[in-house]
DNA sequence: CGCATTTGACCCGCGC
DNA sequence: GCGCGGGTCAAATGCG
């Protein structure tokens, strides 16, 4: 994850988790924006060791909050990331490959020149077809680090902005990764074990049943730029409600194309979604928090790579959601938002390990 | 010479 | 059953 955020990601990070299911799709969106010049600047807040991470709504969409402090390494949480816990999300993605989910599937968005992303992992190129839909043509490429190992990585431009690199992992390494990719594989391993597990499944049918699809695709957005921190959630499968809609992303936030009942309904099942997914799924805390740390590591120019994380030296104090202040919803350019059942979601992750 | 890449053929799942 | 499209295979080719 540092690696992106050093090379391609100096003003945005987010998650999307995204589903497909009879050839309808939904997202669910975690994006944080630029970090704020407080916490990225100067020494102090890193001698305090705590940043702050501010967020709010920007442009119709919810936005969290997000506490942050970093600890100094500790032998009892040197190995939070390694061991057991990686044990726990390979065995819960086989245990859904077993069932009825097909592979889950981690798909990184990220500007680059390159053609390839630089994730540390050895890979070697079987295969090239040109997908439907975009003249691009998507790379397939296999992992040869270790004679047999499964992982699998496909690579293509976006056909509707050729600077975005969009690299889709499938499977779990067998073996010990290098240093430099282990960052990667451990938050994409993660996002992976978060939305095959069902913790993004929300006590809303709607959602349950987008959500049962099979390939499973959690995707790591790190190309939009924004002009203020925010960790961003919508769920465009709320469109097959608002056909009017032709925003790809966030429907819901455009109340006036669609019912206002079934707008804050919607968000209601996104909040406890969100909630559930972060609270309950360690595995999904780490990989935020490693996006976290490595993105400020790499503004401060402090190693790459999610050393913090790594060590565990990283935890996400509290999560809280709260409603735009009036100066800013007049200044979004978008419809204004219609309901208010974001803010009934407070979330404490005092421990990410 | 060994390894990686290219590229057309082939396989397979899915929708009609 | 058939066609389409995604994904993989493997022989040919390129490169250091």
């Amino acid at each position: 994850m540092s690696l992106f955020l050093e090379t391609q990601m100096k003003d945005h990070l987010g998650l999307i988790a995204k589903r497909e299911e009879g050839g309808e799709e939904s997202n669910l969106v975690l994006s944080l924006g630029t970090l704020s010049a407080k916490t990225l600047t100067g020494k102090e807040d890193r001698a305090k060791q705590t940043n702050h991470i501010e967020t709010d709504e920007v442009d119709g969409d919810l936005s969290l909050g997000l506490e942050y402090f970093q600890q100094a390494p500790s032998p009892d949480n040197h190995d939070n990331l390694k061991g057991p816990k990686k044990d726990v999300v390979a065995e819960e993605i086989i245990s859904h490959q077993q069932t009825n989910m097909k592979r889950a599937r981690v798909s990184v968005r990220a500007r680059c020149d390159t053609p390839t992303m630089n994730d540390g992992c050895h890979w070697r190129k079987y295969g090239q077809k040109t997908a439907k839909g975009n003249p691009c043509p998507r790379a397939y490429y296999r992992c040869t680090i270790a004679p047999g190992c499964p992982v699998r990585k496909q690579v293509q431009r976006c056909a509707e902005d050729m600077s975005i690199l969009i690299t889709t992992y499938e499977g779990t390494h067998n073996h010990a990764l290098p240093l430099s990719a282990t960052a990667v594989a451990s938050t994409t391993s993660a996002a992976a074990s978060m939305l095959v597990s069902g913790s993004l499944t929300s006590s809303a049918s709607q959602m349950q049943s987008q959500f049962a699809s099979s390939h499973p695709t959690v995707t790591l957005d790190l190309t939009a730029p924004s002009s203020t921190p925010q960790l961003k959630i919508s769920h465009p499968a709320a469109s097959r409600y608002y056909p009017s809609s032709s925003f790809g992303f966030a429907p819901w936030n455009r109340s006036s194309s669609g019912a206002p009942s079934q707008v804050a309904a919607s968000q209601s099942a996104l909040t406890e979604a969100i909630a559930g997914a972060i609270t309950s799924h360690p595995s999904f805390r780490s990989a935020l928090a490693a996006a976290i740390t490595s993105y400020i590591g790499g503004e401060h120019g402090a190693p790459p790579h999610g050393l913090f994380v790594e060590d565990g030296s990283s935890r996400i104090n509290d999560v809280h959601v709260h409603r735009q202040p009036e100066k800013e919803k007049a200044l979004a350019m978008q419809a204004p938002r219609s309901s208010t059942v974001f803010d009934s979601l407070n979330l404490n992750l005092n421990q990410i390990q």
